[in-house]
DNA sequence: TGTCCCTGCAA
DNA sequence: TATTGCAGGGACA
């Protein structure tokens, strides 16, 4: 009989991952429950999609294992356990044993080996097993009857699949692990062989054993450094290898599952507060029997507002309410083009009111016409009554369509979660209610389905239309609650945040809303330019290359350069590939014509498809205008993105795509003026550092560039030369990026130790500088975040990380992060100054781009040169540091003339 | 159709 | 083995 498969979770290393990866849930007397409840959820996950017969969920037994005994380093350098981990064990195991779940932690045996051990066991009765872990190591496991599942981020892998992301088959992952290590059980692996070099080798060789035999064959580091393991590497192998045949006191056929003893359960989960599997997981009381209050998940009352009377009822609700949360269902998210399909609020957690307006579907009930409910609502959502929002420029957008233009929106649960921390999560509602709230918020696919077969919401069944949105409005009042006292603890966010972020909301609108003017016939005659340009190219190139091939796909043009014209490998790509990037095919340009080709091609396919394409294509038809949607909460330093279009990439580093900011004009009548700051990071570096020598030279007003060759090389500014500029530049910009001599050297195209020379140097002119970066780096380490001049925060988790690589990054973030990010409150603060300037009605101009340094204008032509005094005026004193800030602009009939 | 990878544009 | 972003096209499931 085709038995159901047996189940095996590894307990351990989800514990480990839940504990790590979700918020911290506590018990209102402050047991954690996080962890705990992570797991959980997982088993009950498992439990729903195999309903399983046998299953079994394995734990690591506290004490000494064989490993401890065949090396004394196995998993020394780890951390005990945190207390908030280990308390949550004990309540753990219980709640699974209650599910009726056997639980393993067997003494003297890790849970791999267990795990192993039962696999084996059933794959020899015949019996399949899927084994629930997010441990690679696992892999080895793997086999006809064996499946990996990682239920956090569900992926599976079969043999096939393992082969795939490990580049060898399962029976030959612990010769993989030997070579590569393993840092989590500190095993070292043998020193500069990563997955790409072991899955080369074992390739090559078939097995660790012949590896081993043939070892004086690999040349190069690699080869000796292989040569030093080998005394070591039968004990790497022998500690990555999981033991199968482990004495265990009960077979895999012992593991049933049983019926859950639901009554200890419900009494444990209230003991943990565990709301949601109370609710989810066990039969509800009888009626009668009150379940207890809890604060942590207020019942819930949704309304669906379909008469006068109801509409009154709640306009009286928001009226009296200290605050409103306010959120919009609309047609679409083109914040041009959305249509208002329904309204929602809510005053009190739980308490939300859904008004349908625009549901059209056949069936659709009757609805409160548009023009009865938003005139009922104006002077409530006109005054300065306090509402919020999240994402509250979209809401803002959307009802100024309908003539209203929303007041008293001084909140936003999306900024208030960016301002707090910018990079722990994404700050959608979803992703924000889960972190802060623990909540599973119902998104647009669950009701809307998603990809083709979306269903727009006007189309929308009202009731569940009013599940996703009156709980989008409640959802947007819990997080305010729960994120404003939080962020008021910290003054300097709270100042961030109500005299930049917040405010900018205004100003960003105003400028998406004006959009930029584009000549979209224009752009269609250089795209036909560009098309014939390209065609002429790859003719050449076919030539060259001996025969046709698809130019535009790096696959094929890989063949060709490295296989067919066996041309020099100079680069790889992450994954091992031989590289066809940009920088190698330059220096192949230098020698073969056929890459210089592709370079050209390439550049003129860019141009053709990404600008003069596809542009003419986003213009709004009723404004003739491109309206680009700036995010105020996506880059973790601070500064807005720019999508659909992005407007914050056009080209102009080269002739021909400067061409295509001929395109972006001004509206007759008015013309384009540019500014943008000059030199802003390295000012502001300056500024954090004090260094004397840079500010010294800021304050000459000198070329820094020239000024910093001069220090470098040492001789009189007049003496540098173009090519010690340049040196000097990429020097400066390495330095913003938290560069390495190796970064340095590549950019320079010198050898390493020159580049060393030179920041070398550097430092020794500029010893501010040096001693600012060793500063930042050691305060980010001590507490965890970097700050820019107005008190934003950037948090560095990995920056106390074991892995070198994760926390070298970090170290360059903490360097990068206060320049790029002063440099965006900067900017922020200028056009809140602009914006505040111009509303004033003195001046016809309005602000329409922001590129990170540079601010774009549409200005009344008659009025152009005074706008630009103004306007450089006050981004030159949008920030007090201790060096000017130079502020260089421009006008004319195109972005490209206004430069 | 959706997703990943590579590539390349900007500051 | 340099920071922050967005987006195109090809390959593939």
């Amino acid at each position: 009989m085709a038995d159901k498969p047996l189940v095996l979770v590894d307990g351990s290393s989800y514990l480990y991952r839940a504990y790590h990866a979700l918020p911290d849930l506590s018990t209102q007397d402050g047991q954690p429950t996080g962890a705990l409840l992570g797991v959980l959820n997982m088993v009950y996950k498992l439990m729903d999609e195999h309903s399983p017969e046998r299953m079994a969920v394995v734990f690591d037994a506290p004490g000494r294992t064989f490993r401890d005994d065949l090396f004394a380093e196995y998993k020394a350098h780890r951390p005990p356990m945190p207390d908030e981990l280990r308390s949550q064990i004990e309540p753990l195991i219980e709640a699974i044993e209650m599910m009726g779940v056997p639980v393993l932690r067997i003494p003297g045996v890790e849970a791999d080996d267990v795990i192993g051990t039962l696999a084996d066991d059933a794959a020899d009765a015949g019996v399949a097993t899927i084994i629930s872990t997010s441990d690679k190591d696992m892999a080895q496991l793997v086999g006809e009857r064996v499946t990996l599942v990682n239920t956090m981020d569900n992926t599976t892998l079969d043999p096939a699949g393992v082969a795939a992301k490990f580049g060898v088959p399962p029976d030959r992952i612990t010769d993989y692990l030997a070579l590569v290590g393993d840092t989590s059980d500190n095993i070292p692996g043998v020193r500069g062989v990563g997955a790409k070099t072991a899955a080369k080798w074992l390739e090559q060789y078939g097995t660790l054993e012949a590896l081993v035999a043939h070892s004086g064959e690999v040349r190069g580091k690699v080869g000796e450094r292989l040569r030093d393991a080998l005394g070591e590497l039968d004990l790497y192998k022998r500690l990555a290898t999981i033991d199968r045949d482990c004495e265990l006191p009960l077979g895999f056929d012992a593991l049933t599952v049983k019926p859950p003893r639901e009554e200890e359960l419900r009494e444990l989960y209230q003991r943990l507060e565990l709301t949601s599997l109370l609710r989810r997981r066990l039969p509800q009381p009888p009626a009668g029997a009150e379940p207890a209050p809890d604060p942590d998940d207020v019942e819930r009352r949704y309304d669906i507002v379909l008469t006068e009377r109801a509409l009154d009822e709640w306009l009286e609700t928001v009226t009296s309410a200290p605050i409103v949360a306010v959120d919009t269902a609309t047609t679409g998210v083109d914040y041009m083009r959305a249509e208002l399909v329904g309204l929602s609020l809510s005053a009190e957690p739980g308490r939300a009111a859904y008004i349908p307006i625009g549901h059209r579907y056949p069936g659709a009930p009757e609805q409160l016409a548009a023009d009865l409910v938003l005139s009922k609502l104006r002077p409530w959502l006109e005054s300065s009554s306090p509402k919020v929002g999240h994402h509250g420029k979209f809401h803002a957008h959307v009802l100024g369509h309908y003539g209203i233009e929303i007041g008293g929106l001084d909140y936003d649960s999306m900024l208030e979660s960016y301002v707090l921390n910018s990079v722990a999560t994404r700050h959608d509602i979803g992703s924000v209610a889960a972190k802060y709230l623990g909540m599973d918020k119902v998104s647009v696919e669950d009701v809307c389905g998603k990809g083709a077969k979306q269903i727009s919401f006007d189309q929308l069944d009202i009731d569940n239309a009013c599940r996703y949105a009156a709980e989008g409005a409640d959802v947007t009042l819990r997080l305010h609650q729960t994120l404003w006292p939080k962020l008021r603890q910290v003054p300097e966010l709270e100042k961030l945040y109500g005299e930049i972020e917040q405010p900018l909301v205004r100003v960003l609108r105003s400028m998406e809303r004006a959009g930029v003017k584009v000549d979209a016939d224009m752009l269609r005659r250089q795209s036909q330019e560009l098309a014939e340009a390209m065609a002429r190219t790859e003719a050449a190139a076919h030539v060259e290359a001996g025969g046709p091939f698809a130019i535009g796909s790096p696959k094929q043009l890989q063949e060709v350069l490295y296989e067919r014209l066996a041309l020099p490998v100079l680069g790889k790509t992450p994954k091992g590939q031989p590289s066809t990037a940009e920088n190698v095919l330059q220096e192949l340009a230098r020698t073969y014509d056929l890459p210089r080709l592709i370079l050209e091609y390439r550049a003129l396919a860019k141009l053709k498809s990404t600008y003069t394409d596809k542009l003419p294509l986003v213009i709004n038809p009723q404004t003739g205008r491109i309206h680009t949607c700036y995010h105020q909460a996506v880059a973790a330093t601070g500064r807005l993105s720019s999508t659909d279009p992005n407007l914050q990439n056009i080209p102009i580093r080269t002739p021909e795509g400067r061409r295509i900011r001929q395109a972006f004009v001004a509206a007759p009548g008015y013309t384009l003026l540019a500014a943008d700051y000059s030199q802003i990071e390295l000012r502001i570096m300056a500024h954090l550092s004090g260094d004397e020598g840079l500010l010294a030279a800021f304050a000459a007003r000198e070329d820094i560039h020239r000024a910093t060759a001069a220090e470098v090389f040492g001789m009189p500014l007049d003496a540098v030369t173009p090519d010690q500029r340049r040196s000097a530049k990429a020097i400066n910009f390495g330095l913003i990026y938290g560069m390495s001599a190796f970064g340095l050297a590549r950019q320079l195209g010198v050898e390493r130790g020159e580049a060393q020379t030179y920041i070398d140097l550097y430092f020794q002119r500029y010893p501010g500088v040096k001693r600012y970066m060793d500063d930042t780096r050691r305060l980010a380490r001590e507490q965890g975040y970097v700050t820019t001049v107005f008190g934003r925060r950037l948090y560095l988790p990995e920056i106390n990380d074991r892995n070198a690589q994760r926390r070298q990054y970090a170290e360059r973030s903490a360097i990068n992060a206060p320049m790029q990010g002063t440099a965006a409150d900067i900017i922020k603060r200028a056009m809140l100054k602009i914006h505040a300037w111009l509303s004033g009605g003195d001046a016809d101009a309005r602000l329409i781009m922001q590129v990170h340094d540079e601010l774009v204008l549409e200005v009344r032509e008659a009025e152009a040169a005074d706008v630009a005094r103004q306007v450089v005026a006050l981004m030159e004193s949008a920030g007090e540091l201790s060096v000017p800030l130079q502020v260089d602009a421009g006008t004319g009939p195109n972005w490209d003339e206004a430069h």
